[in-house]
DNA sequence: ATTGATAATCTCAGTGTTGAGATAACAGCA
DNA sequence: TGCTGTTATCTCAACACTGAGATTATCAAT
């Protein structure tokens, strides 16, 4: 049983001996994998005239609570994009009416964005069905492999500071 | 020990008991590991002058054998990309002196991109380093973890249709 | 109060990808 | 030979992100 990855470090075996590349073995199969399944997203929020984007941004309102409103340096580290893509988010999801920019009464410099009630039905209507398509993508493991490959990503991610404190 | 998911998880239990959002850990760690790895990929190839797309496709090539050249089609499916990024990272990377066009005698619909001798150079001399990097960011994984996560992703990746014949 | 350092957002040029379509060449077959 | 369908590459406009810098506001300490 072979992966695309598993012809490619044959490939490298045979051309360089002298380097051993188990590692590209990892990071090459967590690159596609994070790649296919980008595609298999855009694919399912397309039938939601949602962008992969947007529905996280959605998201990340949605579950940080009533009164579903975050500043934009909130958005911006969720979503790990710089602070113009972000900037350029909020304008075209307010532009669809899906979220607000609110001014932040305590900090003049910040804002706050918030679902709009269509924002809020959309997100709550999408959730299920979303959640219920990627347990399709992950369905060939069984919940012991799904323990393990969590807690292997979890300890990557937090070795690379992928922590709330960041 | 929680990473930036593991709160996300928390958050959404509160805010829609109804859903178990487990899938959302797997594939959102996918999804931010990769990310992360990427820049840290990134940050060691611009000590080099080098994109990552640049390495990719000198590292395709390079792989592939003597005389170090492909089809930009097979360059194509090996990168994930379109049709026309290979065409516009075939340009860019002969412009430097990377790799050159030569046209396929058999077919002449095809072109043949081939490693000119500073591209073969340039892979063959960051290949080690680049190994070594990987193996750093990997490092907090024992080999036995690392073999679990191996079989994960092959599994998730054929599922999805990652192979050498698709 | 004033200064200096820090923080939040926005702006914008540069970069690179996608997706659709154009062009040219091949392959099978009547 | 002439069709028809397929394949390989290139073209190009639309899209979205990055990285650097500008703007405005806050905070700390004097």
């Amino acid at each position: 049983m072979g992966d695309a990855v598993d012809m490619l470090l044959d490939q490298w075996r045979r051309e360089r001996p002298d380097v051993d590349p188990w590692p590209m073995g990892v990071v090459g199969r967590v690159s596609r994998l994070a790649r296919l399944l980008d595609r298999e997203l855009k694919e399912f929020f397309s039938t939601y005239d949602l962008e992969i984007w947007e529905f996280d941004v959605l998201a990340t309102l949605r579950r940080s609570g009533p009164p579903y409103e975050l500043t934009a340096g909130a958005l911006n580290r969720a979503a790990m994009v710089t602070s113009g893509a972000i900037t350029n988010r909020i304008d075209r999801m307010a532009a669809r009416g899906l979220v607000e920019r609110i001014p932040d009464s305590g900090d003049r410099r910040s804002i706050r964005v918030r679902l709009t009630e269509r924002g809020l039905a959309l997100v709550d209507e999408v959730l299920e069905p979303h959640v219920a398509n990627e347990a399709r993508l992950l369905a060939p493991l069984d919940p012991r492999d799904r323990d393990h490959l969590t807690e292997a990503l979890r300890t990557l991610l937090a070795s690379l500071g992928d922590t709330t404190l960041g």
